[in-house]
DNA sequence: CATGAATGAGATTTCATTCAT
DNA sequence: CATGAATGAAATCTCATTCAT
């Protein structure tokens, strides 16, 4: 997992910080080399100094993302017994840190939740694997909700952990940029006011006023 | 006054059904001129007798899909005033109506949610366009239920409905299309049931067991 | 073995020409494919139109370069029993034949006997098969006139048709091209001259005289 | 005076050494200077504190390469009068010298014979020499045994010793690297026999059975 | 309507060479 | 002596678009 130890890594992560902001404002097939080494004043050539691709720069940002991504969910999940009040409360805990992380990464989550589509297999590889990890830190805590005694018994947990995930991300993208996914955007709601509303929903449903 | 003799119709129709396959499978930008003429058994210069350019044709697909869509959603919706469990049927049977229509037109839909943000601006613009008007369309919704007492009063419709429209189109990304945004997933559910189990978080979230 | 028909075969043999002729002059590294398309008056893209790359090009030249040089030899070699003279005569015509053939093809030989073995590998591969195809060919001809009684038996018949071959080649490639392998080159001799000269030192060796 | 501290030897030897061994086996342009670099555990730029350049390193190893080929030639011929015998024991004598010296300095063989023609100008003109000054060490040698009485008097000497260096180098370069010029092909025959058979053929053609 | 050869701008990538440390 | 990051020119190849026939 750990590469060789990389040359410089000032300038590698100049590099990949430049990159994903150009990935994350007009998507991968639209971000050139050449844009990249321009922003970061540096010649075309260093690109390839320190990355064996444009390709290869876009998985290794999506999987650094990852990681990142799947250690809030895990840290941000501390669960106990308790009652319906407890459970939107935690899930508006969770919800909460997610949604901070996700609006002070903007260019990450841009990159995963909307333009990595754009990109090559191997890139698109690499963010269905982060959703994916995404969902089943979710189904983790759906389940343990229920041995809690917090949550119902339902028929098909996997299925109401997808459609929860659903949820999150979906609000997550719109709340982040909005109708026109533009990076730029900016909502009226924190995170705080989001992660409630979403983790009434989660709960309530539309009822839940 | 005899008008210039109109382009082929068919022709046309299967250039663009062609396109539409090519950009849900491969994406804007891996789907190549040359790949659809081939596909279609034409060569490249007729493809420009019948489309300005390969993104114009792109929006066209995108703007024809968002009328059907729209369509289907005006005609699925009436809506009388009931109980909660006439809200639950009636929320069912539109998203009935969607998840039929989109299992139908896959190829569209996976343009629509996943592979138009990586096209370039004009095309990504009208995509926008089409999860706008869909909100729109749902947001309406919303409020006549609850101007018909189906729904309480809500602090913030619009957020509200904002959410919903999120689960929806999340659940409907993940259920065609699976956690690898492969266009020949196979759900292991039907439209209906999908719908129904979707009705039913819509209503009372992760409770609603 | 029989490609789709090509589009234009003028162009493609124009092309074709060309590049034999860079490749020959200058060898393949040396040679660009702007070289190439702009020696031949035409756009870069149209070099692409017509070949997949620049190596497959070389080895298209290279393979169609072995087919008419297997013609020669075979067509050339029409052996009866005789004296040792008549095997004399018999390997001059031969020759003769085979060098009146690379001296019209210098640009062919160029690439087979030197320039081929600066490419890259799949081209080399095909230079390489080229020599032994040739090879076989001479074996057999060693054999037949062994069977004829024309040579004397010979303890390792591959070896000698080997040796025969380092020969043939080795004149044939100082010939053409000289001690500083110009393509440009005038020997002193003619086709003639040089075809048996060489068959007298094949037949006889040193003491030919 | 102190004249500049003269660079490591061993370091300058150790870095020719492993170029030659790429040249050999991977041809002049598909050998990157950090390759040899990498092989040699050294970095890139130890390599140009050492030679000037790529090309001039290329000829260094050509240049010394001849010097030590011609050595050989020089010391293995010894010739006194004597019979047509002693004359093929003499050359065969002479062509072991170079065999063995060839099979021990395989690498250099492969950049003189083969790959020395895919490189550029300047390397080219270097191996063009050294074959010159081989030919011219060959046509003495031709000269003195018809002086000597052991060869007859020829029409064209120069011609003759152009054949017979043909016939030599063609038989190295087969021998040493079989028909698909790889470095490490493993010829059936030891350095003697194959210059027994070279001789033999030289002075008697096929017909020295 | 249809063809398909031709274009050319531009993208990614390579690699010999330099130079501050 | 040695390092290795940086350079930049240039090479191969792509592909949307055009246009004469």
């Amino acid at each position: 997992m750990q590469l060789p130890i990389p040359p410089d890594q000032d300038r590698r992560q100049q590099l990949m910080q430049v990159a994903l902001e150009w990935f994350a404002r007009h998507g991968y097939h639209n971000t050139k080399v050449s844009d990249v080494v321009k922003s970061a004043g540096v010649s075309q050539g260093t690109f390839y100094w320190y990355f064996q691709s444009k390709e290869q720069l876009a998985v290794e940002l999506i999987e650094t993302g990852k990681d990142k991504l799947t250690k809030v969910i895990e840290e941000g999940y501390r669960q106990h017994a308790g009652s319906v009040a407890d459970m939107v409360t935690s899930s508006a805990r969770l919800l909460t840190h997610l949604f901070e992380f996700a609006d002070q990464n903007r260019n990450l989550m841009a990159l995963l939740l909307i333009k990595g589509q754009g990109a090559d297999q191997p890139v698109r590889e690499a963010v269905s694997q982060t959703w994916i990890e995404f969902e089943n830190a979710f189904k983790s805590n759906v389940e343990r909700a229920i041995e809690l005694g917090m949550l119902p018994q339902m028929i098909n947990v996997t299925l109401r952990a997808n459609i929860l995930v659903c949820l999150i991300t979906g609000v997550l993208s719109k709340w982040l940029f909005g109708p026109m996914h533009d990076v730029d955007y900016q909502s009226t709601f924190s995170p705080i006011e989001m992660a409630e509303e979403t983790a009434k929903f989660e709960i309530h449903g539309l009822l839940g006023a």
